[in-house]
DNA sequence: CAGGGGGCTAAGG
DNA sequence: GCCTTAGCCCCCT
């Protein structure tokens, strides 16, 4: 078996995202930034979109840079996203998260 | 190897 | 607030 991905990084990812905390979100950025790779945001929200279902990692807590959630609203995902993030505290209001609260 | 696309971002109009 | 450019970099055809 071969590993697909540039398999340190994203370890590295998977390590920072479990590494934030409950009621607090994160951009894909910062993410990248954390694991050590300031210009891979998009490789980060690759790796999101690749994990299985049943991860227990907190995906949803991270959102773009505009504190937005990526996804098309009124998509499965964005659902599932937002009402997590509710679920934990971190509420939205207009479509939008306050990063200056939530943020990291 | 080339082409297209993606859960990105910052900067400009 | 919206849309466009331009840079970024990896993945799948």
């Amino acid at each position: 078996m071969k590993k697909k991905l540039s398999d340190d990084i994203r370890h590295i990812i998977l390590q920072q995202l479990s590494n934030i905390p409950k009621g607090q979100v994160c951009t894909y950025g910062d993410l990248a930034k954390l694991s050590g790779y300031p210009s891979h945001a998009r490789f980060v929200g690759r790796v999101l979109s690749t994990l299985p279902s049943d991860t227990k990692l907190p995906w949803h807590r991270v959102i773009n840079g505009q504190g937005k959630i990526s996804f098309t609203e009124g998509s499965s995902a964005y659902k599932e996203q937002s009402t997590r993030l509710e679920n934990e505290g971190v509420y939205i209001l207009n479509g939008k998260i306050n990063l200056k609260t939530y943020r990291m």
